[in-house]
DNA sequence: CGACGGAATCTAGCAACGCTAGGAAACGTA
DNA sequence: TACGTTTCCTAGCGTTGCTAGATTCCGTCG
């Protein structure tokens, strides 16, 4: 049985558990991962360390997992929405997607990190992988199956396509790539995409 | 002036830094980078961790720096070699580089994430980036330009296919692509950059 | 209302990390 | 053989992730 009091002892849990995951991913994007540590964060919520590891038992680790998630969901909706306008060219809706993705990687470059640079706590390419993963890549497979002339293989094509634009996001990020050149990078990948006929 | 025992010496600290930096890589393509501490390395060439301090001053992170650039050297030899048979398709030169890359980086994982991953003292896209990195490149960009049909702009282009290749590397290890499509993978890239006409 | 019992929380500490100051030892030179 | 420099080690600082055990809080029930 549920007492009132058991109700309310449990949505202040989540609240808390909330509260330490967005503190988390504040100071990610703030000051790196490597400023997020725990007892930072037990000082930000002001409750101690081992309270953390009630929230998260498998210790920084899943904290890190929960921005990812997070992001994940955030990129879904964004790489959906970006696929969702039915007009225009092949090229301008790859470009509105390949454009929203790399928006997204450059405002949340932290978050970006959890979700594909950090080690983590998700099955992926997997048969429990989340929803949000799989919205995410349906997201990109669409928009290459609504090209006038579809790649053979959609599920493989979106596999390099998202590993291109990643690709550069990694790149760009860990400053290996020339400097005010980012356009012309996007035309090109945008050409290689819509250009490619059987 | 240089005395006999003080060319001795100096090469027996260029021997010992050679040492330490080979330890380093093994240890971490064995047990992975986070295996390599500074403990882990003294204990190995059986000196304290001071006189790490005095081949690396930088620390750990130079340590790490050293053994990217012997990777950068490594790749750029892979790659020049895979683009320089001047025969074959566009298609059968452009896979020879894009598989030479991959295979790289899968027989050298830890390696590799020296290279791309972990942060490290190397300038690049900078007037003092290192030869070897300029040599990788340069035999991205000599594949494109020899294409039948080059890209519009070669080194923007060389630069999409590098972070295709890699988006693709890191995508992979970490276990986001599905198993068992590398083939396919790479057809569809190939596809991608030799089809693709202006 | 008051005492019990379980849950929630904290204090304190472990082992390991990167890194460094300061003293001891080894070695070349005179 | 004695000096002085270079090389090296011992010991320790501050930090990390994480946890065992004591303590405090709080809802429940007599």
């Amino acid at each position: 049985m549920t007492t009132p009091a058991a109700a309310r002892r449990a949505r202040q849990v989540a609240e808390r558990r909330e509260r330490i995951v967005a503190v988390a991913r504040a100071l990610a994007e703030e000051q790196g991962w490597e400023a997020v540590t725990i007892r930072r964060l037990a000082d930000a919520i002001e409750y101690s360390q081992p309270v953390l590891y009630g929230h998260f038992p498998q210790g920084r680790t899943e904290i890190v997992t929960a921005v990812a998630m997070a992001g994940f969901e955030e990129l879904a909706v964004v790489l959906s929405a970006a696929t969702s306008g039915e007009a225009g060219t092949d090229a301008e809706r790859v470009r509105a997607l390949v454009t929203a993705y790399l928006d997204f990687a450059a405002q949340h470059p932290a978050t970006y990190d959890a979700m594909f640079l950090l080690p983590v706590l998700i099955p992926f390419a997997s048969d429990d992988t989340p929803e949000a993963l799989r919205a995410g890549f349906a997201a990109i497979e669409g928009a290459l199956t609504g090209l006038e002339s579809p790649p053979p293989d959609p599920a493989t094509a979106a596999e390099v396509l998202w590993g291109a634009v990643h690709g550069l996001v990694a790149l760009h990020r860990a400053g290996r790539l020339s400097a005010g050149n980012d356009e012309r990078r996007v035309d090109e990948l945008v050409r290689l995409v819509t250009a490619a006929v059987d």
